[in-house]
DNA sequence: TTTGTCATGCATAGCGATATCTATCATCAC
DNA sequence: GTGATGATAGATATCGCTATGCATGACAAA
């Protein structure tokens, strides 16, 4: 039994006894066996398992055994080399490096990113919470920055949080040591935000911001965008708008309804009505319903999104049987994909979603590289998309 | 200057240089003036600066300061209890544990994943690769994967790839040390998934199988789908019925298809035509007129998956002038959200995204506790979803 | 008692890389 | 010849944590 003895012979008298927390048992039958076989009267026994081997036999498949050291041997040189072979820009005669690179690839090497990680203090991770998919806007968001950080060397770490469990979530990402943190949603926590930025990872609010908070932001001009679409439906002869709101305490929702009102006031118009539809498909289709309950009916809607657009067109056209544009004009706010469909073909507001990713990678990519977190706050214009679902004005 | 002599003298006479990589020559001259001034005229000299010292001025922030020393510390115990404190299940007396914790939280210490990783061989990561998110029925997979996900503990790694980069991105992947794989797309390379679990980390292919790799796989029964919808069609009494491909390579596209001609076969119907739209919208737009070119048209499509049929339905409404269901009904592929939206109201069978996800997690997850690769098929059944997009069949 | 078992906790050895220090050699200026 | 300099590469110290070995005291079983 080859191994009996290894590490080193134990330092105490008496039978010895290995634990391990998994499968005592069957380790200490074993020992038992062997120390009667070898030694029934002696008073000095010494029992000792190969406990390297056992592990092996337990782990069939090993990820990755390659290591720098293995590439270091066969290419005959310190494994200082290898790393440095692999480190753009650092000193290396090429024909070593040539000589590592071969032996590299000849056994299937491939450095180790968690523990270059931890060495050099970057993960090259970036976490991305986001809240919910539903609203197509944020698919594009995510591809479009996800791409963008492949490109530049960075990996996406993806966090889908309920409103409920973002404290929690924000415990993980801080754990995977990520270098920055992206958080594109409408309704993250306020509080939230400035805990991460305290840690002195950068953070940026996609699409929302905290004033106070030392994070930093990257929106569209939802006040601009906002009073667009107020002063278009006035344009347009209409008399009786309402608005659909997304979530009250977003920041996205409040500058979209004030521009939009700001607008009304300059046209000395009177809202006609307001409801709440929380950002989601059936509470816009209740919300349109409210609205549209009493025999004088509102002849425009604003709805602060897209995806809650669609929903309040499939009410009014379905269920109430108005047409669009001509009983009512509907506005929506994102310029998602789907609202270029032709089943809807929405008039609506786009936000930018490429400037916007841009602006968002460029801040973070900024704080990122030069560890320091200071905040910022980029502001990308908006304009108005004219498609179907609205009356056009008289003279343009 | 204190730290001058740090961390020790020099073994050898004359001026030393000290090099580094980056600041060289501001090292350089400091060292150049310090000699001057202190020992213009001795053959001795000792030129040392305090490097960490200046480290640390560089980086004004660095995160995750506190490490499990730091808590034991506090908490008066060894690192390892420290550990062992944040182990689930491991030995710790509660009351040492209540201690450990409380130091930690005064600190705000959070374990390094990274390093958890490094030793344990576990990085509790999964990396999740897809192509595109157009197609709403990926961002209802990504999102639902990644909160299971997250429930069970695991952290998603999001790559979003095109075809032509999938090798690299693959090495990054690995490099990572994830602890499994799933690619979500039906356009992924089959080679590149046989490499992937040659490396002994389990794959589960998403909606796509290959055959003749070890990777696993989850599909819906895509030919029973298919023999769904062509057996629909000819009994509500179409002739002239027609497909719009998705990719024709894709193991979704080919089943579909397949199991759509058997029915039209088994009820003596002759496919009218066929076109390819490869899973894009645009593509799927050329594919719906080439179809219609013609003087005689189809009177119903099956189209590969309603990403497409949402395009072709826009075609046929807005530019040939056709009413659906009408004069030609249209069947989509996934029942994405969207298929439900009033606009479109699309027919189309269901993937049951939960019972797909449910399926892919329990492969992975059981592949990945076990760290056994095995080659797995779940296959899951679909259904007929009736809307307003197609002719009912006479009697039912 | 004597043993065997368990719960507990310290000390130490890595995980796989990079950062830094140190050493060597060839080159070059004076 | 002397020493400054740059390029290269080995040696060594981490990074923050977990696995393992080892020791101890408490307690049950023999």
């Amino acid at each position: 039994m080859p191994g009996l003895f290894y590490p080193a012979p134990p330092k105490k008298h008496g039978l010895q006894r290995i634990q391990r927390r998994s499968k005592s048992c069957f380790f200490f039958a074993m020992i038992k066996r062997v120390s009667c076989q070898l030694d029934s009267d002696c008073s000095f026994v010494c029992v000792r398992l190969d406990c390297q081997q056992k592990k092996a036999d337990d782990l069939p498949m090993s990820k990755n055994v390659v290591t720098s050291g293995d590439v270091a041997r066969r290419a005959r040189v310190s494994q200082s080399a290898v790393s440095r072979a692999f480190t753009p820009g650092a000193s290396v005669a090429p024909e070593t490096r040539e000589r590592i690179l071969e032996a590299a690839s000849d056994l299937g090497y491939r450095p180790n990113a968690l523990a270059r990680a931890m060495i050099s203090g970057r993960s090259r991770l970036i976490a991305l919470m986001t809240a919910y998919l539903d609203n197509q806007f944020y698919p594009v968001v995510l591809e479009g920055l996800s791409r963008r950080l492949q490109d530049k060397g960075y990996n996406v770490l993806l966090f889908i949080t309920d409103p409920g469990d973002q404290d929690q979530v924000v415990q993980r990402i801080l754990q995977y040591q990520v270098d920055g943190i992206v958080m594109a949603s409408a309704t993250l926590s306020s509080t939230l935000a400035r805990e991460c930025a305290q840690t002195g990872i950068p953070v940026v609010l996609f699409n929302r911001y905290v004033p106070s908070s030392p994070a930093s932001s990257v929106t569209s001009d939802n006040i601009e965008g906002g009073r667009l679409v107020g002063d278009f439906l006035v344009r347009a002869g209409h008399q009786r708008i309402a608005f659909i709101a997304g979530h009250e305490d977003s920041s996205t929702n409040r500058d979209r309804e004030a521009g939009f009102y700001k607008a009304l006031a300059e046209h000395r118009v009177t809202p006609w009505g307001r409801a709440v539809g929380g950002y989601t498909f059936d509470g816009a289709a209740q919300a349109a319903r409210l609205l549209f309950a009493g025999v004088e009916k509102p002849d425009a809607v604003f709805v602060a999104n897209d995806h809650m657009a669609f929903s309040v067109m499939d009410v009014l056209r379905e269920e109430l049987r108005l047409r669009i544009p001509d009983d009512v004009s509907v506005i929506g706010y994102d310029d998602v994909p789907e609202a270029a469909w032709r089943g809807y073909h929405l008039t609506t507001v786009s936000q930018p979603a490429e400037e916007m990713i841009d602006e968002t990678l460029s801040i973070l990519m900024e704080q990122v590289e030069q560890q320091s977190v200071v905040q910022r706050a980029a502001i990308v214009p908006s304009s108005l998309v004219i498609r179907g679902t609205s009356k056009l004005p008289p003279n343009g």
